[in-house]
DNA sequence: AATTTTAAGATACTATTAGTTTCTTATTTA
DNA sequence: TAAATAAGAAACTAATAGTATCTTAAAATT
């Protein structure tokens, strides 16, 4: 009398390729988000996802290289467009905001269960650690302006607002406040190129 | 024929208190060195220590805490003596230096994996991120010399070398180069002081 | 259209290890 | 000397990472 046929997703049908990865990567972005990265289990992604923890495997070595692939598929990094507004200070502030941005849509609590294992390098990379060239771009529109004096900016200088707001991301796990913002380059960024 | 007592160290001898917590915090510590973080385990360091699983376990609830203990009884906080040489440059820089001492004693690759389970908060701990006012004292000093002004001195700009020297430690997980070291302090903390 | 190849999915398995329970007995304290 | 406390041994549970095997659906090839 019973009903064989429990699930009633088409038995036997089976999805392949770029397909079928994206229904992982979405399964694990969930789980992710609803029980945390500590609880995070291939088998449990494996079932959400209606496939079995071998096809898991047969794409990612662990645990942490599918969370961490789940992670980069839902937060593509921004354009990089580099901001032109014709005044420096606006340009700066535009870039840091984009920053924010891994920190609110994934939510302090995952980042700080992430830290952990995905070890320091992948995780600088989702910090948008990696060489852009946005900022040496922006200083050299605002030269040409003539807003500030060429011979202040060094390698060091032009890192200086990005690396104080990941300071500030991994050590508070949370977005970078207006007033942080304004005083990293009101208080500190900009007098050092003007003087 | 064969001795029964293979174990040599006195069988039936039990050590207790402080002594007892000594050697499991040594053992925990000497495997940590041995084959880090990840690698460690509860029943490895009940083991050299010569003592059992629930004898740690009733000291400490996991493998975090003890091995945060065991970083804490070997990596005493340096004695916040706060230095005094007659110049604003000068004694930054042995501030700045002593944050070298946690990487340089325990190494990059432990610190890498610890940096994960122990979770943000007393991780910072161990990177001296604990309100110390050795900073502003160096400042005011520097004030009364008449070194630099003191309506230069912000809350951010008073943190800025150490959160700068933190930020490298946890992007590279090396000590700071004595370049890096002249560069936070001569082109960027220094300016914004004197300008 | 038939055949071959590839890879999905199910299932069962090994191995590790965290953390617990129970019990015996050494050491301390009264 | 007796009672209380805590160490240590041993065995156990439970979770879960990662693997191996097998069947068969889907795709590629002929």
């Amino acid at each position: 009398m019973k009903d064989k046929s429990i699930d009633v997703t088409a038995v036997g049908v089976r999805r392949r390729g770029d397909e079928l990865v994206a229904a992982i990567l979405q399964a694990a972005w969930d789980e992710l988000m609803e029980v945390g990265f500590p609880n995070l289990t291939i088998e449990r992604v494996a079932t959400r996802a209606r496939t079995s923890k071998p096809v898991i495997y047969r794409r990612w070595g662990n645990r942490e290289e599918l969370v961490l692939a789940a992670i980069q598929h839902h937060l593509p990094m921004p354009s990089e467009q580099i901001p032109d507004t014709g005044r420096l200070r606006h340009d700066v502030i535009i870039v840091l905001k984009r920053m924010n941005r891994l920190i609110e849509e994934i939510g302090p609590e995952i980042l700080h269960g992430l830290m952990s294992v995905l070890g320091g390098i992948p995780f600088s990379e989702l910090l948008n650690l990696r060489r852009t060239n946005v900022m040496p771009l922006i200083l050299k529109r605002a030269v040409e302006r003539g807003e500030i004096h060429s011979e202040k900016i060094t390698e060091r200088i032009i890192r200086l607002p990005m690396d104080l707001v990941r300071h500030e991301l991994l050590i508070t796990y949370q977005p970078i406040s207006e007033q942080t913002l304004t005083e990293i380059v009101d208080d500190i960024f900009l007098p050092l190129l003007k003087k």
